[in-house]
DNA sequence: AGCCACAAAATGAACGTTCATTCATTGGAT
DNA sequence: ATCCAATGAATGAACGTTCATTTTGTGGCT
């Protein structure tokens, strides 16, 4: 990072960022076709969620993630165009995919504490994964400005959807109206990442994450729902 | 870390970590001595805290926490084995201190909703300034295995300070029984930390980040409470 | 007081290492 | 024979650390 300088060469962000190829075939079989180019440019961003998500992006040296996917350092240039770009890629590519999970999941289900259950699988990666949150939530901490600006329309989008439910949830009388719901879309999302943080650190089961994210949401709830009437 | 190597003039790590000065008198009088040394090590901790809080750990240049200190970069390895030992002597030096006034603040308020209420004020630095705690947190998350060893037991007792309120509002009815103190304890803290980063995210007033915990505060006491009795 | 010798403290240019990035070469496919 | 993805050793810049030199302060001596 650093270099906010850096005479970059194009840099058009994103868009139309590699060329290669893009199919979806091969994958495994790659008989012996020098055609095995695509799935590559997937298998290094999947590698590199993997080794960011685990020492962080100063940490992560090219190198490892090269040979995470089981390629030459080289070959990662010939698919993006730094190692910032792969950070960038893994925003761009990846999280408006789970984004997208996240809001079809969140439409199949109307019941409004329901949704909020789902949300904090998906969260805890029990649906996709965990590794990708976790790039999201620590570079989204730690990186430069430039690195930020990507991240963090993503996750306005994120916290935006957990808000959404919340709102739709207090229109129809389930949550208590004095609560922001930008606000308790954030604590609610900043107290799963907490769970998750101090969870990985102790090295737990991730049985004892599902069990204390059950008991956070069960607090949360009840918070939040109307004072009851009796 | 590296370099076990180093002559280091005194720096033997942590325990008796400094040498110099240290006691409690000094501090800033020093007469006349050339032993104006003290206050430097000092001005260097607290420039590094607000450089590594804005930047994180690995962004930040040694030479800019030079310049913030006012101080050439050499003189840094002075006082310090090295940039790592500038962090860790944040968490050896500052945490225990921060972890002082927690026990302090704590100690001097009987009920529980209003400890947890100045647990609140001082994790969102309205007490002693926001950068420690950005520190321990962005760093806990992106440093090496070695930094946080340094970390993670003064971030658990953090933690603990925090579960024992909790087990005491228990203990004396006023808490559900039902969850665990230590969850409960880590879901605040990450919740008050989500807050605080998506605030300094958004460059808001610190009015809002107060307000923000408020009503957060609010959700959680209101779901901690026993279900009612009225 | 003025002067000197000495030492601690501070400096910042220079050093050496550690990577991100490049590019000349390879080898498999057509 | 030609092409081009892939390679990985070579390159060069960035940055943590060192160290020869300068500055600052002290006490002794006249």
């Amino acid at each position: 990072m650093g270099s906010e300088r850096h005479k970059n060469r194009q840099s058009n962000r994103g868009h139309e960022t590699r060329a290669v190829s893009h199919g979806q075939v091969d994958e495994r079989g790659q008989a012996g076709g020098h055609e095995r180019a695509e799935g590559k440019r997937e298998r290094i961003l999947a590698s590199a969620i993997r080794v960011f998500a685990e020492k962080g992006f100063y940490a992560t040296r090219v190198s490892e993630i090269a040979k995470a996917a089981g390629v030459a350092d080289g070959t990662i240039y010939l698919y993006f165009k730094s190692k910032d770009d792969v950070l960038i890629s893994i925003f761009e590519d990846r999280l408006s995919r789970l984004l997208e999970v996240l809001r079809k999941e969140v439409a199949g289900e109307s019941n409004v504490e329901r949704q909020l259950e789902k949300i904090v699988d998906i969260q805890l990666g029990l649906i996709d994964g965990r590794d990708l949150a976790e790039v999201l939530t620590v570079n989204l901490r730690q990186s430069s400005k430039l690195l930020k600006q990507y991240a963090e329309p993503r996750f306005r989008e994120y916290l935006c959807i957990i808000a959404n439910v919340i709102a739709s949830g207090q229109a129809e009388g389930t949550f208590r109206k004095d609560v922001s719901p930008g606000i308790a879309a954030r604590s609610l999302w900043g107290a799963l990442d907490g769970l998750t943080m101090t969870w990985a650190l102790s090295g737990a089961e991730p049985s004892n994450l599902r069990k204390a994210a059950r008991q956070f949401l069960s607090i949360y709830l009840a918070g939040l729902k109307t004072p009851r009437q009796t």
